[in-house]
DNA sequence: GCTCGACTCTAGAACGTTCTAGTTGCATCC
DNA sequence: GGATGCAACTAGAACGTTCTAGAGTCGAGC
């Protein structure tokens, strides 16, 4: 009735091109077996009735799906770093992505379940927040690649950033500038990089004989949980800190600065994810970079070797973050 | 070989189940047409053997595809917050949300092909950057909305907020705070919202009579393009200032505080998005915010609506923002 | 005892592709 | 001049569903 009263199939195009079927399906798909005079004349059909192949039928038909399904969070502003990643990755070896995302009332469950009604090869996740088991039944069904979190789990592959040397670097960075007496607010006890990157710290402080200047306040993931706890540290205030998260540092930078302690000249202070609020003239926050890139590679590679079954024995892959220095960085107070 | 030969269908249930494949079927979807003893036993069975309906086939075949296709743009955050709301809209009358990105390396046309492909029912554009022509091609083959940029084609629907009036929510504001010196920073001659919100503000002067007050400075969507305007201001500074976005404000008050100028103390800053960073203790911006919730709500409904044929005479819909006053504007200086 | 309707169930076609196993035509080889 | 090989093409099954049409069963109504 309407527009378009049904989208032309691979019949019409046949029909109209005076061959069978099959053919215009060689044709569409660029596979060997028809001459080049008939494959010009068949698309030129195809381009005239506009035909568009129906992704629904070929994935039906050919099995396998050349199809990576991602779960990610849009609370996440990274996650959406890593998307652009991993569209390059899969487009580099001829899969495609299908995107399903978790929202503050859309949990991980869901954005699973529907994933996997359309059957896609493997899934990738993006900083999986259900249990371990649950990763295991669910891998146990379909080739589950984890981003940007530990799992212990031999059946589930896992792409994520070496957390500790993260902050080694950070701590590497002030160290090299003349800073001893260095702090870092952590992640509380519920965030899962948390444990990592407060190690990270502790080792590259002792490795910089340090360990008698180490302190470490309990924080959090949030801009208020940076705040609360730098009040805390400004009894006996460090040179420098070394923050969870960006989110954090920035918190934790509205104090400093609302007490008139200027930064970097009074403290220096280090984020980590190199968010793109970190980005802005006015936070440029020296921070800790994941590398997207290689991860996003990783990933989908991964996800391809399950699908082909190629057999590896390693299922961890830590990946080295990069600091990037900004202008919350300096020579500590004379 | 691996995991599991094959993932079970309707034929493995049936033959289980000891009952024919048209009636798993009936079952799995809820059909009326099954006795509740045959519909217990065969969701056992199924349950038993991990049987996940395979969407493919069943869109396949259903022709309907109760599907909306979604393309947006991994560096708008904003659109993050978007897709939320189109979750929420789309499954409250059980509708599925297919995603499609554009990232730096990856463009609109890719994005919509991917979902031409996949046979949704209409497409959902977020700030569509193709030109109108391409739309109207586009929406002649499948209902098209298009969120958050006006398009003059009668065969388009489209979505947005009402770009004027956010201005003049903001110079209402301030108005009433006392201000009279007003300027705006507007986005350019490239964003398409600019022209709207540079009209919104003047139309907002005049109707204060405050138009010898008026003052409108070229700027950008960026934030070093705020930052430029604002010193081009500073000759003759007014007592307040509303920016194209939050971007733009932010650059802005980044040379006003670098400057010694306090904000909103020397002067008052209204930014225009309610970026999540917008948020942050230390941006803390007075804004505009688009009514998320409403916007989506809308554009699944008439894309559900233009799918169901429904003849829907006006094809735009224009909501109202509102003004999320925060810590940037206050009192104009005596 | 026959028809009727309601209910439960089933066979088989259909959706739009790809894949397998051909068939045809034509040139090549001994 | 008959076998062989190859390129170009085709018929029809298959993928896993849903849908249409109809078959069987049973109790009620006359």
């Amino acid at each position: 009735m309407s527009a378009g009263d049904r989208r032309p199939t691979l019949a019409d195009v046949a029909a109209e091109a005076g061959v069978s079927v099959a053919l215009v399906s060689i044709v569409m798909r660029e596979a060997p077996g028809a001459s080049a005079a008939t494959r010009e004349r068949v698309l030129e059909v195809a381009r005239r009735l506009d035909y568009q192949p129906d992704n629904r039928a070929r994935l039906l038909r050919s099995g396998r799906s050349r199809l990576l399904g991602v779960v990610f969070a849009v609370e996440h502003p990274f996650h959406d770093d890593m998307l652009t990643g991993l569209y390059d990755a899969a487009d580099k070896i001829g899969y495609d992505l299908t995107l399903s995302a978790t929202t503050p009332r859309r949990n991980e469950r869901t954005a699973i379940a529907g994933l996997l009604q359309d059957r896609c090869a493997a899934l990738v996740l993006l900083g999986p927040q259900i249990p371990a088991a649950e990763l295991a039944t669910l891998a146990a069904r379909i080739p589950v690649v984890a981003m940007m979190r530990g799992v212990r789990q031999r059946t589930v592959d896992v792409v994520r950033t070496d957390e500790a040397r993260g902050v080694h670097l950070a701590v590497d960075h002030l160290v090299e500038l003349g800073h001893r007496r260095i702090a870092h607010v952590d992640g509380g006890r519920r965030m899962l990089a948390s444990a990592e990157r407060r190690e990270g710290y502790l080792e590259a402080m002792r490795g910089h004989g340090l360990q008698a200047y180490a302190r470490v306040v309990v924080g959090g993931p949030g801009e208020e949980d940076g705040a609360r706890a730098v009040r805390r540290l400004l009894d006996e205030p460090p040179t420098a800190v070394t923050a969870f998260n960006d989110l954090s540092a920035t918190g934790l930078l509205d104090v400093l600065r609302r007490d008139g302690l200027a930064v970097p000249g009074d403290i220096s202070v280090v984020g980590y994810d190199d968010s793109s609020f970190s980005r802005l003239a006015h936070i440029d926050l020296t921070t800790v970079a994941q590398d997207i890139d290689t991860m996003a590679t990783l990933a989908v590679a991964r996800a391809v070797d399950r699908v082909d079954g190629a057999a590896i024995a390693h299922r961890e892959v830590v990946v080295a973050p990069r600091l990037v220095v900004r202008g919350t960085t300096g020579l500590p107070a004379a």
